[in-house]
DNA sequence: GTAACTAGTTTCCTTTAGGAAACTGCACTC
DNA sequence: GAGTGCAGTTTCCTAAAGGAAACTAGTTAC
């Protein structure tokens, strides 16, 4: 039987919230090009066709896609500059930001597991 | 323009590394049931069918799949008992709890992104 | 006039995730 | 010997994600 010591993770009722919570920040960030973009365009704003080319594979369509659900989600704005022909640049939001610690984590837990696989392969 | 102020964010090379950590660590978490299985175990060993009852809507087929998955990475450790029948007990590991940090960012974040859409809908 | 660039859209296809229902084999209980 | 619980497996199906290729419509340079 465990002892309830001092909890470093959360308690059952806790849990169930935080679950939801979890689930809610994988959703919008779930998909296979979601993190690259936003990473991209934090480093700086670019147009479509220059997003294009800076991530590898993705194709028209889902770049489309996936640019407009980012703007939905307030990660990313779109913005129509009135040259002509038109061009449209893509920035991160401050809002985007926001992300930060959870990027720091994930990209620190990740390295740190694969390191661990790796590891775990050479035996 | 901008100016490069003290950066929060990785530098452009960095990145590069950071996403593909990232998408590592997504990789492993991702998919509806595995964080919900990690948590429950995480508050308690359990057999095959408590874990069923517990996590609401999963069916056997995925569930078994999903310990498999989770055992191959060395979140939860899976004992076989020699009782009469045997009885087998799922356990998180010590490993399943280096998420600690990543688990409460996701869940702070999320909790965070869904009032602001709430609130968003609100207008 | 033709090639290229702008920012996408459309169509069709494959892969993957996930789910429902039935089934397995073993042991115990009544 | 019929039902129950254990820990899954098998089969069949649907929905969603993602990709390849072609296409749109406007403009500009050669």
């Amino acid at each position: 039987m465990k002892t309830l010591e001092k909890q470093e993770l959360p308690t059952k009722d806790e849990c169930a919230g935080s679950l939801r919570n979890i689930i809610d920040a994988l959703y919008v960030l779930n998909g296979k090009w979601k993190i690259a973009l936003i990473l991209s365009l934090i480093q700086s704003p670019k147009r479509f066709n220059e997003i294009k080319k800076e991530i590898e594979g993705i194709s028209p369509k889902i770049l489309a896609k996936e640019l407009k659900d980012l703007e939905l989600n307030d990660f990313i704005k779109r913005t129509v500059n009135p040259t002509i022909p038109v061009t449209i640049i893509y920035e991160a939001t401050d809002y985007s930001r926001t992300l930060k610690n959870v990027i720091y984590e994930l990209s620190n837990w990740g390295k740190m597991h694969r390191e661990k696989i790796k590891e775990s392969m050479r035996k």
